[in-house]
RNA sequence: GGGGAGGUUCCCGAGUGGUCAAAGGGAACAGACUGUAAAUCUGUCGGCCAAGCCUUCGGAGGUUCGAAUCCUCCCCUCCCCA
């Protein structure tokens, strides 16, 4: 009876946020015997070590990867370096760079400082799928590669996009499903996590592990997270992402410019607020007892103290509404020191210079616009020349400030 | 091996001899508005001390007063047939 209490509770947990387990039974199974037995079940998840930031994308399953730790069962967070110095070219047309070992190794710390803001160093497994796949053959990687039919492999549902509007698909991109799968098989794992994006290469992990006479692995797939333009998954290439070790400041921004709409689903996703606790939320917002301004700066704060601490939130905080509520200045303005080579230099070539802005042409558009001013002053002529007798304070549109010091 | 369709500015995608720095959409940036770096509306969106000039349309040549558009060769992708 304790035992089934207990069992619930780790459900309860372990389902919060996810898109789809498969399978919920083996699920219950595996919690039972692991607990019963005393040994902690295998979860892993794989990342890919091209993308050495970690940002909010990634974060949501790293959550569910503490959950796991929380509740004592082994994390493994494996790094699928391997695979990234072939290069992968899904997705897009642009072909990846393959990495080299150095690059990847260095990729893995970085994300190893970063993960550890959210998991237990102590409870967590960092492994290279290198480590067995540099020493296969060609011919076991031929014979691994027979397991799996070309049929089956269009079934996934990227690849069967892709082929039906005539785009590339490379051999070795059929590889990648099943090297993914044999990671499973060499680490026997019990459980591994994903986006729902992963889900066609998990299910690939359970046939093998199957094949190669395990007990297949649970999988657990969470929602992918949109960046913060709401349209495109959240991915550093994409320029739409939220990396946690961005600064207090930028990711308080950067979240107070999602859309309200968005906003809502980062919520759910990424806040640690309970589900009933949400609800109020929006509820609020629908009744108008709520700002949703507010609501937004509540998940700010929350995001910034995670990855941050609590002042940091709050300062923050202050610095935004200081800044764009208030319109006043940041505390901390970057300072630039520029030589002038005339007594005199055109206010464009001092911003370029800045390396605010990327060419004379940006500026003189901005000018344009009524976007800069200096000294508080908006700009009007376009052919403004400035001294080299004092600082000036420059302001670049609404959130981007210089301060320029001649010598 | 044979036949066909394509490669365009950050992305998607028009353009088939001058009116093209290249439609449209997205992203981004700016302005207005706002208790948001929300939504909405408007504008901008290759570079250059700039009513002019320079560099872009897979690559290299060529035709032409003039080419993203025509020709030749090359590279890459997709489809059908074998």
């Amino acid at each position: 009876m304790e035992l089934a209490m207990d069992l619930n509770e780790q459900l309860t947990i372990v389902k919060r946020g996810t898109v789809e387990i498969i399978s919920e039974e083996e699920l219950i199974e595996k919690l039972k015997k692991s607990s019963s037995a005393g040994i902690p079940l295998k979860v892993k998840a794989g990342f890919d070590p091209t993308a050495p930031d970690i940002h909010l994308g990634h974060t949501v399953l790293i959550q569910k990867m503490r959950h796991f730790q929380d509740l004592g069962h082994e994390v493994i967070f494996l790094v699928g370096d391997f695979t990234a110095m072939i290069g992968d070219p899904s997705g897009r047309s642009e072909i990846r760079r393959p990495l080299s070992k150095d690059e990847i190794l260095v990729n893995a710390r970085t994300y190893r400082d970063q993960i550890y803001k959210m998991l237990d160093p102590d409870k967590t497994k960092i492994v290279f799928n290198s480590t067995w796949m540099d020493k296969m053959s060609a011919s076991s990687l031929i014979e691994l590669s027979s397991r799996y039919t070309v049929a089956r492999m269009l079934e996934r549902d990227d690849f069967d996009k892709r082929y039906s509007n005539q785009q590339p698909i490379s051999i070795h991109e059929f590889l990648y499903p099943l090297i993914q799968g044999y990671d499973s098989v060499m680490l026997k794992a019990d459980i591994e996590l994903g986006g729902t994006d992963q889900k066609f290469n998990l299910l690939v992990g359970r046939e093998l592990q199957r094949d190669y006479g395990q007990e297949p692995q649970v999988i657990i797939t969470v929602p992918i997270l949109e960046g913060t333009n709401g349209i495109q998954k959240m991915s550093k290439s994409l320029g739409n992402y939220i990396g946690i070790d961005e600064s207090p400041g930028e990711i308080f921004g950067k979240i107070m410019s999602l859309s309200d709409e968005l906003m809502m689903k980062y919520y759910e996703l990424l806040s640690d607020i309970t589900l009933n606790k949400l609800a109020d939320l929006k509820n609020g917002i629908k009744d108008g007892s709520l700002h949703p301004m507010d609501i937004k700066k509540r998940l700010a704060c929350e995001i910034v103290e995670r990855f941050h601490n609590k002042e940091a939130a709050n300062y923050a905080q202050k610095e935004f509404e200081n800044v764009f509520r208030d319109k006043g200045l940041p505390d901390k303005i970057p300072e630039f020191r520029l030589k002038w080579d005339k007594d005199k230099m055109w206010l464009p070539h001092i911003i370029v210079a800045s390396g605010m802005i990327n060419s004379t042409s940006e500026a003189r558009r901005l000018i344009r616009q009524g976007a800069l001013s200096v000294d508080g002053d908006k700009v009007i002529d376009i052919n403004m020349e400035l001294g080299a007798n004092k600082e000036y304070l420059i302001k670049i549109g609404k959130k981007r400030f210089v301060k320029i010091i001649p010598e």
